[in-house]
DNA sequence: TCATCGCAGATTGTTAACAATCATGGAAAT
DNA sequence: ATTTCCATGATTGTTAACAATCTGCGATGA
């Protein structure tokens, strides 16, 4: 039995990431989240192989596994013989995603209103402030993704690996959701249930800011239109090769 | 600007996977889960390619590509020109598991209660009773992943996509994670819980439904042992050849 | 005896060539 | 004008060979 008995090894777990990093494969990975959460990849978007390979000065060996990885996270879907696209959510799962969310974010808010620190509830503050600024501004997709930030920052605060995993998915999806089936006026009443959220969480009404949470989020939800225009052609090769 | 325009393609959604499956790379997957949920791949077991791929009949290619599925769901631990390993969750992910299965299983449990129909109880029932037989009778593998099993059934009932696969993939890390620190006694007196979480649903608590399902990951986390004896070998080809 | 070094052998990482499939555009037929 | 069909180019899927790295073992020396 010399060949199939396999050895059990010592786990080097703390030394080693447990998916090898800093590689181009993230990198492209990275700027395609990016891209979508900014809002720049409209769902249905070809991504060709090559095309991206050339951006990245690399192989397409490494931009299929870079495909893999986004087609695991629901941002890419990846057809046979086709190719890869911008995943397009469809009514159902943009559906699941919301309440996937709040059933998430509910938790991870009620953890952080306990153990937040206060040099951490400025940090969130100045976040809020910071979107509200830029929407003002009509720096729209930039105070949406920096919402997705906020949302990612609350939850990491968490220090729950595997809930702050899952949200960060749910957030991108819900980058494209608002891609698709999103509204102007659906960020018109929001800053009002930020600002709430932060009174909440700064008092420590863990309760109340766990419902306020998912408030923000319903109120999102309740403002998306399911029958959208159809939308316009992208220039991906700027998208993905302009620095952020 | 003919060459980097991409177009937005029409979403053909319903027909296609968004990844493509009924292929190779998709039967080692399961292969490997199955084994990993049985408890059959202790945590730390190497995954050689080579030998993977034999059992298969095909290629390293493919059982690279799956390895990279799993790596993503944190099953198998991926070291750069060290190979494939079983996963070895640390004290730290253990709780983060635990904690994250209980933020999903309540609300899936609350929508379940609410929305179940008659003949799905009985169902459920029948799992729950038959894992208690499984497990009276010495039959203890059997027992730990067919609860696994009636975790999943419980949590589909509540059709919503995004927290069925969270949760998938937080179930099979447990069965890692049990199979570390897992002690005997830790389901001395899981039965009884589980009984009374079903008389809840029947009876429409759904409040206190949800309660009780965190009530039973509370039990099964309290009982977990960190400080585990080693482990012994295994017999990998034995393991992935068997049909179960 | 023990530790260190270095050399095969084994395993994984990467590449480029080839095969398979699909998409595009034009010709022919209705 | 519209549709159908086919050829051709473009894109993706797969393979096998090669390069890089690690592991285990034995030789060497203290």
């Amino acid at each position: 039995m010399g060949k199939t008995a396999e050895k059990i090894v010592e786990p080097k777990r703390s030394l080693r990431p447990r998916i090898k990093s800093d590689d181009v494969e993230s990198a492209i990975c990275e700027r395609i989240r990016a891209a979508v959460s900014a809002g720049d990849l409209p769902p249905g978007t070809k991504l060709p192989e090559e095309t991206i390979a050339e951006s990245f000065a690399t192989k397409r060996f490494f931009v299929r596994a870079a495909f893999q990885r986004l087609a695991f996270e629901n941002l890419v879907d990846l057809q046979k013989n086709r190719g890869a696209f911008v995943a397009w959510p469809g009514v159902k799962e943009a559906r699941d995603v919301f309440e996937a969310r709040r059933a998430i974010e509910r938790v991870t808010t009620e953890i952080v209103t306990r153990t937040i620190l206060t040099y951490q509830i400025g940090v969130l503050w100045r976040q809020v402030r910071d979107q509200e600024l830029n929407w003002n501004r009509g720096n729209r997709k930039l105070a949406i993704s920096g919402i997705s930030g906020f949302h990612l920052s609350l939850a990491a605060l968490a220090h729950n690996e595997a809930l702050t995993a899952a949200l960060e998915q749910l957030i991108l999806r819900t980058s494209l959701i608002l891609g698709v089936y999103g509204t102007p006026r659906a960020f018109a009443t929001m800053p009002e249930q930020y600002r709430l959220l932060m009174e909440l969480i700064e008092s420590g009404q863990s309760l109340l800011a766990a419902r306020q949470i998912e408030r923000c989020l319903f109120v999102l939800e309740a403002e998306l239109d399911f029958y959208p225009p159809p939308r316009r052609d992208v220039d991906l090769k700027r998208i993905i090769e302009t620095v952020g």
